[in-house]
DNA sequence: TTTTAAGTTAAACGTATGTTTGAAACAGAT
DNA sequence: ATCTGTTTCAAACATACGTTTAACTTAAAA
């Protein structure tokens, strides 16, 4: 099927030069020219750069939520009223983006730097579209963290929630260039899993702390 | 001085306009017309629009550079041989932070928003320009942090700084419409300074994870 | 074989960008 | 009052962008 494999090429093209570049900085023109591709397909394919910017997302994020929703359901199902610790629920977390980026080493790296350019970049409308058409996912996540930490109230809860994603999408999103420093200054290789076992106990400290 | 008054009135508006949509989504033509100042001024007294940018940062960083080093050289004379905490070195960057943005509010937020651009964006060269620029700070404070948590290890105590790095500029920058959410879903105002402190405990819990 | 719809292509369109230009306005010194 | 160097200004420049068009190719259905 010539359609898919164009419209995939460009989606495997587009989703690095974005975590590279930025979203303006990367031009259709040179989308299309590293999936080989003609300029005309993404807006007969998308019917936009915007709307490629979006499906980027959601072959990102579609299966990402989906498969956190299963796993987070099985657990339900077996272990009915079972309190899940902060720990857990980073980990179920982190295991659905490990599958849903395996394979392709780096990937990780590449979806939170999408995430973090859709916070930070353009009018947010980016933003609002991954809020409204997550919302049901981060308001069960939300939900698990609020019965981890019944002590805290839900102001401070509320940040110390985006203090986490910060910490993590920040790192992990310039995890290449950060690996290459601690290579250069300390002599040591730092694989995706290392730097994500770092990671969860510092986040899991962070929202429990005092 | 007319010139002064040009170069100040267009870093002024630069220096929202960046944060708001970020460097390459803002034209020099907006940046003119909010300056009210001729287009070709930019070009007249910066030379070029990456020139800017790093003029934008330049204005901010200096005085906060200096005042963090002038801070820190006086208590290290009045309190030689001291080991500083975690808490009392977050609490003296947030208050040269503090400090150097005082009298507009929202200008912390447009600092860390920059910060965060400047990681997250183009080839990097402005992330260079910032490590080359600001290298010996960055070395004071990491061996500052070092000396408070002796038990970590180099590299894990490297991921646990950008881990803090994240955190605050991820959730700062996107203050104000943090802020928003929270006044719409939990019918209370958090002020800058109320986020700064609920973020510090945040920060040094993690660092001192395990 | 003919028809039909989908996909691809090269070329062009209109617009917005960063930058440059040369003349005008301005300031302070002589 | 005139000169001199600096700053402003409107206009133009060249380029790059996202998008559209219309002709062309392809392949499966009728």
């Amino acid at each position: 099927m010539a359609q898919n494999d164009t419209v995939t090429r460009i989606l495997d093209a587009a989703e690095v030069l974005f975590a590279e570049q930025g979203f303006a900085e990367t031009s259709l023109r040179t989308i299309t020219a590293k999936a080989d591709v003609n300029l005309a397909a993404v807006n007969y394919h998308f019917g936009s750069k915007k709307a490629l910017i979006q499906a980027v997302f959601a072959r990102f994020l579609g299966p990402f939520y989906e498969l956190i929703e299963i796993s987070l359901d099985a657990h339900e199902k077996q272990n009915p009223d079972t309190i899940l610790s902060i720990e857990d629920i980073l980990r179920f977390v982190a295991r659905a983006m490990a599958n849903v980026t395996e394979g392709d080493r780096g990937r990780l790296a590449i979806f939170m730097r999408l995430l973090g350019l859709a916070y930070n970049q353009g009018q947010g409308h980016l933003r609002k579209f991954l809020q409204t058409e997550y919302r049901t996912l981060f308001r069960r996540v939300m939900a698990l963290i609020a019965r981890a930490t019944p002590e805290l109230q839900p102001v401070e809860r509320y940040w110390r929630f985006h203090f986490m994603l910060g910490a993590a999408a920040f790192t992990l999103s310039s995890m290449e260039h950060l690996r290459a420093i601690v290579e250069h200054d300390f002599d040591t290789k730092c694989t995706e899993e290392e730097v994500v076992g770092y990671l969860l106990p510092f986040l899991a400290a962070g929202i429990r702390a005092k």
